[in-house]
DNA sequence: CGAGGAGTTGAGGCTAGTCAAGGCCCGTGG
DNA sequence: CCACGGGCCTTGACTAGCCTCAACTCCTCG
């Protein structure tokens, strides 16, 4: 249990404790299912290594993707709310997890404080990343719709102390694809635009960023970039809904 | 606080000894900010009555909805991670919220089993949205995204037992458009179409279901969806551009 | 070494973004 | 109470970018 406490970012002080509370580790091996959609929630799940897509499959067959998920992401605590999981998650690589049984984690919250904090915490981030999806799906260009899945991709890796410029990525085009929200072919067609940028460079699912400042410029724009120099128009007329707070 | 159990759909039970901790209630009025972006994470707010959007403003001042709020909903939580509030929140209508301050949500959440119990609830549902989020940014068609938005509202409206067939939309055309990924044009156009279709019925911000079955039917389909036999046999690639006038 | 999926590239049609103009609703002030 | 103004909403024309279909290559794995 301290090593859950660990991969969650959270200080192993009380690690001693946490060895009571023994969850084993359990393998997924690349391209098994964590658990279905539709299924009875029963645990929730803290991803020790390796990583996994969440999706939906839509009646027709079409899958959307929903998240990636690293080592210390929590996966599944979207099922408390109905029972059952909305989605379903898949192994990218082989991985290792921990399950923690719903029937007992209440308990465990309770006495393990620390692990209650590193909980709220998961949970918290992964709430704010539902901003950074609509950011990714936002009316945007495609191009741009890549540089910032890679600017975020970037970013988790050097918030988990890794190299924030090689990027391997474990996910296939058409993941990547459902998760931006356009065709598949288009990611390759966008890939191959920053890379006529100078942003990155490509091989097969190995990525390096030459470029960051220029990637993070081009994620930054609401329209179409290809700008080299580094004039960008900010003009666009604001959507003046929001009204200061006055008393 | 036994309201604010009340309102998160918690059984009442606790709530005499939930009247011990007393959060006031804040009026929020119509266009006032709950919190700004980047504002540091003081509380978290559970809507009592009223109506939120909770936005991001890009560098070059677009507005990315995020997510509605309505009654019952807690908004702010994302913002625990980071320790401010990636986020800003804005009420659509004159609103009320309790304010819970995080320095004493921890004792409350000990204290008060059936609040943590609530709140675990809310937040797990909170994330279950973003299925919703990216399945209404999804690559579909623009008029499916608007009948799937219908749908997500309706459910909501039913949820908390109000009428799922007459919708009052609290939220403006440009709010709905961030919130979907298109243009603002857009949404006026779909809602034509789906007017053109017989699904719905609109005078200004009321919109009326008339046909729940066929709108469902619009929201699952990936591609256009213009089907008006009654044997519903998935028609791919249908031309919608002009919906033919039919009756 | 072969098969099949993954990835790339090309051509064309159509949706949706953009720019533009006008009508409508609502809040404001006289 | 009414007139005014500014926003919201709608509609139209045009264009660009993306999706679709299709063919082909490359990598991976059995």
């Amino acid at each position: 249990m301290s090593e859950i406490l660990h991969v969650m970012g959270a200080p192993a002080d009380e690690a001693t404790a946490a060895d009571l509370f023994n969850a084993p580790l359990r393998r997924v091996r690349r391209g098994q299912v964590l658990f279905h959609e539709g299924a009875p929630a029963e645990a929730i799940y803290v991803v020790r290594f390796g990583g996994f897509k969440t999706l939906r499959v839509a009646a027709d067959g079409y899958e959307q993707v929903l998240a990636f998920s690293a080592p210390g992401d929590v996966i599944g605590f979207d099922a408390l709310a109905a029972g059952k999981h909305p989605t379903m998650s898949v192994a990218l690589e082989d991985s290792g997890v921990h399950a923690l049984p719903l029937g007992g984690l209440d308990a465990l919250r309770q006495r393990l404080r620390a692990f209650d904090h590193a909980l709220q915490i998961a949970i918290s981030r992964q709430l704010a990343r539902t901003a950074d999806v609509a950011e990714l799906m936002a009316a945007v260009a495609a191009e741009v719709r890549l540089a910032r899945f890679l600017v975020q991709l970037s970013a988790r890796m050097a918030e988990r102390g890794l190299s924030a410029r090689r990027l391997r990525l474990t996910m296939s085009r058409r993941d990547i694809a459902s998760y931006m929200g356009v065709a598949h072919e288009t990611v390759s067609r966008s890939l191959g635009a920053l890379i006529g940028m100078g942003c990155v460079e490509v091989h097969n699912r190995d990525i390096e960023i030459l470029d960051p400042a220029r990637l993070r410029e081009c994620a930054s724009c609401t329209r179409g970039a290809s700008d080299e120099g580094s004039t960008h128009a900010p003009r666009l007329h604001v959507a003046s809904a929001g009204v200061p707070a006055a008393e």
